[in-house]
DNA sequence: AACACAAACTAACACTTGTTAGTTTATTTG
DNA sequence: CAAATAAACTAACAAGTGTTAGTTTGTGTT
């Protein structure tokens, strides 16, 4: 494809954009103001603004499903798969901050893709939650609710991209090993 | 005030369709609808759109600082204080989950409040970090990094508004005693 | 009966929204 | 040079936006 670096301008754009105002506070005409250039030339290199908003958050939710998929059917540990799936978000999130930020919230607006999103969603939480609970049965992890680990593991995850841009001095392997840590031996010494 | 009712009425059914699609994707004649009464009624009881995610965040903010405050002069140990803001987040979401919502996704539509919620806010993280700080002096918390421990209670605390609404087998004092185990203790056996 | 008032209404406004059509400009390729 | 193509432009649209003005309706109080 031809014109995949200027849309893929575009959607780095809007990306930024949607994740400091949301994708519905966010107008044709301020991404292209962003860009130097004017709302209709947008049309150039995409179809809607829909279709930004679906490039940006189903490439990101494929990438989770699949890495997910891998860590799951490795022969490690259920607290080492644990730690992978810190690692994976940590990962991605380092990779496409802005991305993350219209994931987390603007994936109801996604319209015709939504069904498709969820499923993916779903299928995720499913099998993050599979694996805490191996991790319950082969008493590696203490028996608590395995909903709640798991809630309170994503909401860390998923809130990553919030800090990730305000702690550049920390590096992706730190905050990872800092988060599995946390999360895995908790905090009371 | 006479028409308090009114007003608060408008404000928990903007509430509620802010939750769902954020304030910027919800229109003065989609709450409207929702009450069976047209957009311009609406403007009886309250000044302009603006208005309504004020009294929504603002409220809850100083909730939030006023419990905090209490906590931090309280005269526990540390990780009480943990279990104490645990249990702070969990009663206040519970009582309001749209506004939690909000608090956490729109806040940035404030515009004039906008200086006013940030004030708080920084307020109310700086006391949490103290906390934590003074749970690793006194060696009740074990040498990891204050901030990332914030960040991960924080992530989880503000995500409780996703959860709670899906899970109303579980009392709010259930969920704070397990978000404190978790958090706390970690979940290694 | 007369009045006050909360709370709804209709109609309209000025502006913003995403998007389309048709055209121009500059660069690359044959 | 000629042709093709990428990428910008101007102009305009139909629909939707928050909000205002002025009016009507119903209910309770003097």
């Amino acid at each position: 494809m031809k014109t995949e670096t200027r849309k893929n301008e575009i959607i780095t754009t809007a990306a930024k954009l949607f994740k400091e105002k949301g994708f519905s506070a966010v107008t044709m005409r301020d991404i292209a103001t962003e860009m130097g250039i004017k709302a209709a030339s947008l049309y150039n290199h995409i179809n809607s603004k829909q279709e930004i908003l679906k490039e940006i958050i189903i490439s990101l939710a494929e990438e989770f499903t699949q890495g997910m998929e891998l860590i799951y059917n490795s022969k490690y540990n259920s607290l080492d798969k644990l730690s992978q799936i810190i690692a994976l978000h940590v990962t991605i999130t380092n990779n496409n901050t802005p991305g993350m930020a219209s994931l987390n919230n603007d994936w109801m607006h996604l319209e015709e893709h939504l069904n498709y999103y969820l499923k993916l969603r779903n299928n995720y939480e499913a099998t993050f939650l599979s694996i805490i609970k191996e991790g319950v049965s082969s008493s590696e992890i203490k028996k608590v609710n395995p909903e709640i680990v798991m809630f309170t593991m994503l909401s860390t995850l998923r809130s990553l991209y919030l800090w990730i841009p305000k702690k550049e001095d920390l590096n992706a392997n730190d905050l990872a090993n800092n988060l599995s840590t946390i999360l895995i031996q908790g905090i009371n010494k």
